[in-house]
DNA sequence: TATATTTGCGTAACTAGTTACGTAATAAAA
DNA sequence: TTTTATTACGTAACTAGTTACGCAAATATA
C-alpha cells in the first residue's frame, strides 16, 4: 500500500483518523450532490434531533452534539436560509430561539431518510470486518474525556 | 455518558470519528501554544518528510500525505512565511519548486522532536486499551480505498 | 430594589480541508 | 517542427470546525 502515514506508525495515527474522517465527509457530500440532496452532510444530526425533540435551542443542540455553539449557529443559519428550520422566540425568555423543522423539512424527511439509511448501511458494511472498532472507539472517547490530549502530552513530556 | 451520537449507533459513528479527530487537533494546538511551539499541528508531517527526503516538491508531499495539493500549498506557504521552509526552482524544470528545511528548522528540530515524541507517547497510551484499533483502522482505509463511501452508498440505495 | 453574575446567542478571525479553474512549462504526438 | 496533452502549482470560493469577544436578557445576590 505504501502509505507514509502508516509507515511512521503512531506518529501518523491521528492524521490517519482525520484523513479517514475527511474522506468520508467529502464523499458523502459528493453522494448528496449526485442524488440531488440539497443539504450538507452534518445537517442530518440536526434533523434527527429536531424530529425527535420537536423544538430545541442552539444551546441544546450544541450540547447534544458536543460541539461549540458558534458551529451550530452556522449550521442553523444555513438550514434556515434553505427553509428547513423555523425559529420562534421563547415567550418566557427572549434570548432563547426555539428551533423546529419546517413543513418543507417534514415533507422531505422520507426522501432524506432513504439516503441516510443507505449511508448507515455503508457504515455497517465498512466496519463489518472490524468487530472491535465501536467498542475501542468508545474507549478512546472515554479516555480523552477523562484527560485531554494536551494534558496527557504535558504529562508525558515531564516523564522524560 | 449520555451521548446522542452514541445513542443513535451507526448513524452517529462517522460523526464520532470526526469529533474525536477534531478534539485531538484542537487539543494539540492548545498544547503547542502552552509549551511555546510556534508551529501548527499538521506541519510535523512536512518536517518529517523533508527531513527524511532532503528536498521535495509540493506534488511529492501531497502524494505522500494523500491530500490535495492546494492543501499542501497553504501549509507550505505558512511554513515559508515563518522561515521553516526554503524554496528553490528546479534547474531542469522551472515549474517544480524544490522545498527544503531551513537552518532555523534544523536548529529547532530537537526541540520539536521532544514534543512530538510526547504526543506519540500519548497516542500509544490512548490506544493501549484498544489492541485491535490500528489493524481495524487499516481495514477501514483499505475498504474505502477499494470503493468510496459514495459508491458504496449508491449501491446500498439500489438494494432497497 | 439595585447591583453583580450567569446565560443565550451572535459575530469576527482563525485553521484545515475540499473542488474547480487558470497558466506556464514540459513532454508526447502529428 | 508544430500542435496537443500533461504536469506543477497557484488562486478562488466553498464547507467545517475552533476560540475570543460582545451584548442583552434573565437570574442571583447584596
Amino acid at each position: 500500500m505504501n502509505d507514509f502515514l502508516s509507515e511512521i506508525e503512531y506518529a501518523g495515527l491521528i492524521s490517519r483518523i482525520k484523513r479517514l474522517s475527511d474522506e468520508i465527509l467529502y464523499s458523502t457530500r459528493d453522494y448528496y450532490k449526485t442524488v440531488g440532496l440539497d443539504i450538507e452532510p452534518n445537517w442530518h444530526l440536526v434533523f434527527y434531533l429536531l424530529e425527535r425533540n420537536g423544538s430545541m435551542t442552539i444551546t441544546d443542540i450544541s450540547q447534544e452534539l458536543r460541539m461549540s455553539h458558534p458551529a451550530c449557529v452556522k449550521i442553523i443559519k444555513k438550514m434556515k436560509k434553505k427553509g428547513y428550520v423555523l425559529t420562534k422566540t421563547d415567550d418566557s425568555d427572549s434570548r432563547r430561539q426555539l428551533l423546529q423543522l419546517s413543513d418543507k423539512s417534514k415533507a422531505q424527511l422520507p426522501f432524506f431518510r432513504k439516503h441516510w439509511d443507505a449511508g448507515i448501511k455503508t457504515t455497517e458494511d465498512l466496519i463489518a470486518d472490524s468487530p472491535h472498532f465501536v467498542e475501542e472507539l468508545k474507549q478512546l472517547e472515554l479516555k480523552i474525556d477523562q484527560k485531554s490530549y494536551k494534558d496527557r502530552t504535558l504529562d508525558n513530556l515531564e516523564l522524560e
